[in-house]
DNA sequence: ATTGACTCTCACGTTACGGGATACTTTATA
DNA sequence: TATAAAGTATCCCGTAACGTGAGAGTCAAT
């Protein structure tokens, strides 16, 4: 698809698509030889999810951020873009029960205080808009990156160890007693340094295996290894959740 | 109240109450000796007003417009940016329902086509919101449809008769002293029976030719005139504000 | 009398595009 | 097949709505 017929599908203009691959947060997958830009289907998506990430306030730099980082799972983006949309449209209704309210006080019929003027205009006392958006960026950025960075290198062998020792096991069940109780030593690991979810840590295992730079990582302690730990996350997960 | 009163009672920065200060569209009812802001409660109901139209997507140019249209009736506001934020609601709706698609779609439940996966983004295909953008500053246009729509025989051809001795110099440079003696004329005959600031006369001015209705109207006195009235009573307004 | 929270006025910086200029490419139409 | 019309490219300046100090005065409480 060229520039425009994008822009007419998702309602946006032609300027911002080329303001986009500009500061490089979405770059077409193909040009031309003329140098017209081609977008493919899993550009329209990543489109999609900045649209969403757009409406809910995020600024592109950290959109770019968030999707550029190595632990970026979509679905939990998915979520979280969902719970957050359904966070703003309890903001709305409030407004609109304001603006009802305010209808009736100008024609005298109630009165109104201050506060109950503003409400729903309020962002500060909405918590899940702000912090999400620095929870999700920092989880993101910080924790993948800063966190490892900085590992000594004691707990660098540490978790050196626990890879090698998942990819000495890594033919067995992800179901199976010692691939449990591995995955749930990673689990414990990884809340030393950081503070996942059972469902972020959900999150990570499918990153294993869908992000390459992942992959390819783990995946040097033994071939396979990305997929099975995924798996093993995602059972320990459901195993262990409520 | 003092500026960070308002500010925390709305959750708006100080900064920004600084800023409708300085272009005019929010001015403290007082200040103190000290020079010291000091909000009234009308201020917060104008605030109130500010606050809806900026949800809704109006630029703080055309809010101040609105607001300080002689013919701004806030009962009506209230009541349009109530419909509008329901239309808002309405493409949140949309927002939500695609992106539980979109959920279900990466699981692989379901299959979407490439229109569905930006359903509630597209404000093209949403008339109601930039429409209606529009049509408010038309609303100014309607009224003063009404007005002259009653406008008696007499008042009818006085009206006329400056329209045609406009249309016989519009062919002068807008900034010539005919020019803009004509055009006080005008002016001064609008606020017989209306009430228009200099700036709503510039906007008005504006309509003539932004508005097909007013500029065919218009140049049925001569082929250009509401071209040329523009270009005068922008010249005529900014001459003699301050 | 001093501290800390507020306030003021500059004034420059930033974000996310808008919009025009100019030139090339592709598609539609005669 | 020529020619117009529509689409696209890059370059670059403009703007809207504040953010973010800097430097200085004000006010209420200890």
């Amino acid at each position: 698809m060229k520039v425009k017929e994008v822009a007419d599908l998702v309602g946006i203009s032609v300027r911002t698509l080329h303001h986009y691959d500009e500061i490089g947060l979405l770059i077409p997958e193909d040009t031309t030889e003329a140098g017209y830009r081609v977008y493919s289907e899993k550009n329209l998506e990543d489109l999609q999810q900045i649209l969403f990430f757009k409406e809910l306030g995020f600024n592109l730099k950290k959109i770019k951020e968030i999707m550029d980082s190595p632990i970026f799972d979509r679905q939990e983006a998915l979520r979280m873009q969902h719970q957050m949309l359904l966070e703003k449209r309890k903001r709305l209704n409030k407004m609109i029960a304001t603006i009802e309210k305010t209808i009736k006080h100008s024609q005298g019929e109630i009165s109104m205080s201050s506060e109950e003027k503003f409400e729903g205009f309020d962002f500060n006392q909405n918590p899940y808009e702000k912090e999400a958006r620095e929870k999700w960026g920092d989880k993101a950025v910080d924790q993948a990156n800063e966190k490892t960075k900085n590992m000594t290198t004691f707990e660098q062998e540490r978790f050196n160890d626990i890879f090698r020792r998942l990819a000495d096991i890594r033919h067995l069940s992800p179901e199976s007693e010692k691939a449990q109780a591995m995955i749930q030593e990673w689990y414990q690991y990884l809340n030393k340094i950081g503070n996942y979810s059972l469902e972020a840590f959900k999150g990570l295992g499918e990153m294993y295996v869908n992000d390459e730079r992942f992959t390819k990582n783990i995946d040097q302690f033994g071939e396979g290894l990305a997929q099975f730990m995924c798996a093993a996350m995602s059972v320990y997960t459901d195993r262990n959740k409520k």
